[in-house]
DNA sequence: TGTGTTTCTCAGGGGATTCACAGGTTGCGG
DNA sequence: CCGCAACCTGTGAATCCCCTGAGAAACACA
């Protein structure tokens, strides 16, 4: 696979003192990615995202600045909203392919835009997401889209794995010690969303913010609801993983410790 | 038999950490196609997800650039509309035949295309899709024609297995534990994509992409029944091979574990 | 042209999921 | 030991997502 960009990305995973596991590319130089959205609230809110990632973020509020930037920043992804201002999101797309060739790309696409042509969009294994999207989503998407794009030499795992627990991002499986566990789509996210940042506290406004979709609205203890949920199924009778600690948040570790 | 390739395609595969396997050349490289196509949403399109395949990928619009492109590039296959601008069909292929002697051809022709001409073509070992395809039969056929022209020495297997489950690419034919099982045409297709990803949760829009034509502009519970169909063929009082993961889409494995 | 097959739309139903609400429980400072 | 704040969790309603039957339309083949 033929790539023009500076230096090819393989899915080389190596750990931060925290214990979260970061993509770099193989000359250990973090991943870069490009954020191309017209509403600048949107492009704060993802370069933030992304950069906490310990990635190199470059935005773009409209095509011709996307192709642009994409020429001299070379980066190994690129977030595109369907939606701009000056162009077709379908012609920004060629013309970045036209730079890129092999720069994979996740689509943002509004949800009540009801499949306004996203035919095709995830044939190349590139992927979208639709609006309002959750962080966590967007970020797992993208993770999967830089491992995948690694191509030939990448072994990375798809599995994240904390003490007798295992979650795999590909299947959607969880397993604790051996038995399957059955998870709904938002325990899933945030089950991932912890198992990501093990023995870190993580408040629930960190967690609000980043596995429900930025629009919501509701009652901020969803959060202690869905912890409540994740301990039936994955504490229940055993040794507790998840933890809470009293004013400042939650934290996952393994359980022997 | 001469060939003016700078090297023979043989069958060889291997299978990627996610378990697709893909075709290499002897030499490790990747297998080269040409993509000739006046449209170029169609070359886009087909680029795209032939690239994702790991293949390398060169596209002209036109005989006379992909005379000249085949000339240099000199690919291992080639797909070619038969209906271009500047010149006939048939004149390409004459031209590309002289350029790659062996190299094989998957034609795309018109529905309502004169098919007698297309049945004497296809005789050389070529093959043919007829518009408008899916991505799946593209690159389903051009694997074939790949595989196959790599001659003698294959021993790749055209046969997906999937625990008890077994499809054959050549013979169309699928089985469960020794039953024969029918299927038509498009739950084939399904099948196949699903069997070539196991274990991996494939989403409702990512099958759209890949299993129906680039023009289909449908409902999307399309796919909801055509698993309801493979459902009752395959998984039928038997344990379940095809799971549902809700809100995010559906995956294949085998059913033991 | 006629017949059987295949593809697809539509709509009903049902179960799963999400979330608000409210009452109960726990931990902690005084 | 009290009282408050933080947290936990049962209940239930609204919604969403998925499954599937029925039948119309398109197609294949003789």
């Amino acid at each position: 696979m033929l790539s023009a960009a500076p230096t090819k990305v393989s899915a080389m995973t190596t750990t931060s003192p925290q214990g979260r596991t970061e993509l770099l590319r193989p000359d250990g130089s973090p991943v870069r990615v490009l954020v191309v959205d017209d509403e600048l609230s949107i492009t704060e809110l993802l370069s933030m995202a992304l950069r906490y990632e310990g990635w190199q973020i470059r935005s773009a509020g409209d095509g011709t600045g996307a192709v642009q930037t994409a020429r001299e920043f070379r980066p190994d992804a690129v977030v595109l909203d369907m939606m701009l201002p000056d162009m077709d999101g379908l012609t920004v797309l060629g013309r970045l392919r036209r730079e890129l060739p092999d720069v994979p790309v996740l689509f943002l696409t509004a949800k009540d835009a009801v499949e306004d042509r996203i035919a095709g969009l995830t044939a190349g294994g590139d992927d979208y997401v639709t609006k309002p999207f959750s962080l966590e989503e967007v970020v797992a998407r993208l993770r999967g889209l830089i491992r995948r794009s690694g191509a030939a030499d990448r072994r990375s795992e798809s599995v994240l794995v904390v003490g007798d627990l295992t979650l795999d991002e590909d299947s959607h499986e969880v397993s604790r010690g051996g038995d399957n566990i059955h998870l709904t789509a938002t325990e899933f996210e945030l089950l991932r969303f912890l198992m990501r940042n093990p023995r870190r506290v993580l408040s629930k406004a960190q967690i609000l913010d980043r596995v429900w979709s930025y629009d919501f609205g509701g009652q901020a203890n969803v959060v202690e609801l869905y912890i409540s949920y994740l301990r039936r199924k994955i504490d229940a009778g055993r040794e507790p993983m998840i933890h809470t600690r009293r004013g400042a948040g939650y934290l996952i570790k393994p359980a022997v410790s």
